[in-house]
DNA sequence: CCGTATAATGAGTGCAACTCAGTTTAAATG
DNA sequence: CATTTAAACTGAGTTGCACTCATTATACGG
């Protein structure tokens, strides 16, 4: 066995990974340009100055290329959300952190976004780097409660779901009207978030007595008060 | 001119808008089955029962065809969703009603709501169909407000991305957990948008008892305790 | 420098969306 | 009713593109 493998630019495995992300990369730059069916693979081949054949020597097919570029741009994500998080910041700090950088990056990169959804029914590989990503969010509520400045007991994929749902439609409407980045979004969204997550008072409505519970007492109480009216 | 375009079934007109429905109903069911690719135009001509050419004689192409299906559904979520809303209730009453409404609708038939995100980027013919349905989440607002029941100054269209993007990604983590309708998710939404938009009330669920219910148990507790002590 | 394995090629194949020349059906006219 | 005219329908044929595979080129060990 050879002592370095990543040294030098003409291994063999290194100009295989070389031409594999070359082909990536084409397939990213003709996917966004014309949209999932629009591209041609004979166009991406060309682009990364290879034959059509070889393309299919990396992945098995078009959808498969998809999902590798899927796959890779969320991977990213992943990357630069970790970097544009303080470590030692608090929860609703790092939450809004989390939350400028999706908008921003969504924003940049639509397209990829969008060709997300084309992935979803066939493989399911690459929905791994979208768990890894969403992954983000559940650590740093997860740290929030560890280190009591979230209150315990709030379900986390809910608000996962309110979290990214909302970055991701706000980000659409955006997109429709032509407008920009809005940070006006984020502030109302941890606002929202803030009153029943981050708040001092641990009491979100779900552990309020309902009307319901009300009334249960009330009954329980009238029907103490007469009792032997009927023997 | 004939007096009566409506009455008989045999009107060249209606022969025609009962083919292109059912060309529509055909097409509806082997998308959802089958997905937008894996369908084939001659298993939905053969579903309707027409040559593979009158299917283009109806809509231009696949696509097209595609958001003739879409948008049909999001015309029919529309007046669902109007029969839902009880006209007189409070606003954030109905807000609860569409709430439940839209996620009930969009988990049983998540397979066509799939298929809108397949549609988009072609025609945008479709789009308006479901700015319609929207639009009812608009409406409701405006009236809260203009009813002083809502706070006014509000983002609308920001709350109506919180809205929506919260049930579609709700539904859809219900979905790839193969859980069924939750209804928790709804209640914490509503907490969630009642902290910052209608604070003035709790928010009333709709088939609890009302406070009106309470006060009249509340009263006739004060009756059992003061039978004969009239001022 | 040869033999073998691995990688790359691109002309060829198959399948499904889409077309169109020909046929059927319905409506209009006298 | 018969006849003309227009509209609706048909399905065999065309086209485009994803995917295959027999052939060729390249790398590498001995």
């Amino acid at each position: 066995m050879s002592a370095s493998q990543s040294d030098l630019p003409n291994t063999s495995r290194q100009r295989l990974e070389a031409r594999e992300s070359s082909i990536l990369d084409a397939a990213e730059l003709v996917f966004t340009r014309a949209g999932f069916d629009g591209a041609k693979i004979a166009t991406i081949a060309q682009t990364a100055a290879v034959a059509e054949g070889t393309v299919y020597l990396y992945y098995r097919n078009k959808q498969d290329l998809l999902a590798g570029v899927v796959g890779r741009f969320w991977a990213r994500l992943t990357l630069g959300a970790e970097e544009a998080i303080t470590p030692e910041a608090s929860a609703v700090t790092q939450l809004e952190q989390l939350a400028r950088y999706h908008l921003h990056s969504i924003l940049e990169q639509f397209e990829v976004v969008s060709l997300t959804y084309r992935a979803r029914p066939q493989q399911e590989r690459d929905l791994d780097q979208v768990r890894d990503y969403v992954r983000i969010f559940d650590r740093i509520m997860l740290r929030g409660i560890d280190r009591k400045e979230l209150p315990d007991g709030v379900p986390i994929s809910q608000l996962r779901d309110v979290f990214f749902g909302t970055l991701e439609f706000s980000a659409r409407t955006l997109k429709l009207r032509n407008q920009s980045y809005d940070h006006s979004i984020v502030t109302n969204l941890l606002a929202l978030m803030g009153q029943s997550v981050a708040f001092d008072e641990p009491a979100p409505v779900a552990s309020e007595p309902s009307n319901s519970d009300l009334m249960r007492t009330l009954e329980s109480i009238r029907d103490q008060l007469k009792p032997a009216e009927t023997d």
